[in-house]
DNA sequence: CTATCAATCCCCTAAAGAGGGCAATTTTAT
DNA sequence: ATAAAATTGCCCTCTTTAGGGGATTGATAG
């Protein structure tokens, strides 16, 4: 199989120098579909469309595009992959994620992979036409995917050190223990004596509800505490 | 000072039922500016504009809007904090953030808080009233707002396991240590001997250069292996 | 004024952990 | 086939930690 369209390098000397884009999709009738979605949009130019990541990798250098469309389900390497290897050798080519999944771990990945954009396929080719032409600004992303990332972000927060009554001098000792210090070390750091430290520890322990220094670091680090 | 408006329950029956808003805002002129974009508005009707969260509060219980559109920079209560105040006592209201910051610290805790959109003033008013049709499907911000929220996901994930070169059995081993276990409870865990645990962590404490459990934990969980 | 709490220090013991070396077995890679 | 690496297990000693007492000072709040 051949990519669907070898135009690479097609300007026709528009007024202002369009958006170089690339697409990615190995479903033939979908490819083709959005490839004529480009060819009617002012300011868009469909530069290549590849049917694989390894096929587009091949040939990035020569066409060298402003911004990807990329489907995540491919055969051989996915779309996520894709984008990381992409980024790395191109990392001011834009990536938009463009596919049926709608899960967390799905969109997680790609963001970190260093995708810019996450569409679902349900999107309409208006909603697409606007992706692209915010890409250099803005990070578009279909709106039901806006929320997960949302939800993704307050996730990391749950931080509230009230939470477990902890004095001031407490949390002195708490970010000791989190940084790996021995009694002795925190003393020294904290000009206590050892025995000082200990009892400060043992209240932890009984307000943190464990029972080991390893246990406190855990509870304190995934309480987001620090 | 009272409010501008004072125009609640003013349906004058239209066909469907039209997304009930209220603005939080303290500019005098900036406040009126909107109710008369929303005033212009299909489907959206303003049934409420506040100076301050305080006074806002105060009418909530009585107005029950769909949505708020809520300054950040307040007299008194903050915008932030009001969020706060306002998703504790009225979980399905839906707030989206008005302001000029877009620093990631503002952006994080009004997320954080639970708005659930994040605009800045120098949206078009085209853009504010389709931020509040999409509000119930989807998460709208400006777009430049998208790009720093997307960063914030991309912070906490940098996670490779294979940064320290542990082995599967060492990877194990370190979740325990990260679960705070002790190396007899591990060794109940995984049915092997004491001495077995203590062995992979001599080598896990090798291979990430630390001396005790609580800075192996420190060290995993702040590398985000977990 | 006095009770409470935070912060400091000390005693004790038993248990757990850190770090050293060594070796058998199995799995994986060359 | 053989070398390398991973996994398992044990020996040893010394230090650190966990948890149980109790005591003193100073500040804070009724």
């Amino acid at each position: 199989m051949k990519p669907t369209v070898s135009t690479a390098n097609r300007d026709e000397g528009s007024s202002v120098a369009a958006i170089r884009v690339v697409i990615v999709e190995d479903d033939e009738k979908i490819r083709n579909a959005y490839v004529q979605i480009l060819e009617f949009a002012d300011g868009l130019e469909c530069v290549g469309a590849f049917e694989s990541c390894e096929a587009a990798l091949k040939q990035l250098d020569d066409i060298l595009p402003d911004v990807i469309l990329m489907d995540i389900q491919l055969p051989g390497m996915s779309g996520i992959e894709g984008v990381k290897h992409i980024k790395e050798l191109h990392p001011s080519i834009e990536i938009i994620m463009f596919t049926i999944y709608d899960d967390d771990e799905r969109i997680f990945q790609s963001l970190c992979a260093g995708a810019s954009g996450y569409l679902l396929k349900s999107a309409q080719p208006e909603e697409i036409i606007q992706a692209f032409r915010q890409i250099r600004s803005g990070a578009p992303m279909s709106a039901s995917i806006a929320r997960r990332v949302l939800n993704l972000v307050r996730q990391q927060s749950p931080a509230s050190p009230e939470q477990f009554q902890l004095t001031d001098r407490e949390l002195d000792i708490l970010r000791c223990l989190v940084d790996g210090l021995s009694d002795k070390r925190m003393a020294d750091k904290l000009f206590i004596s050892p025995q000082t430290v200990h009892s400060h520890i043992k209240r932890i322990y009984q307000k943190l509800q464990v029972h080991s220094k390893s246990e406190a670091v855990s509870k304190a680090l995934r309480s987001k505490l620090f």
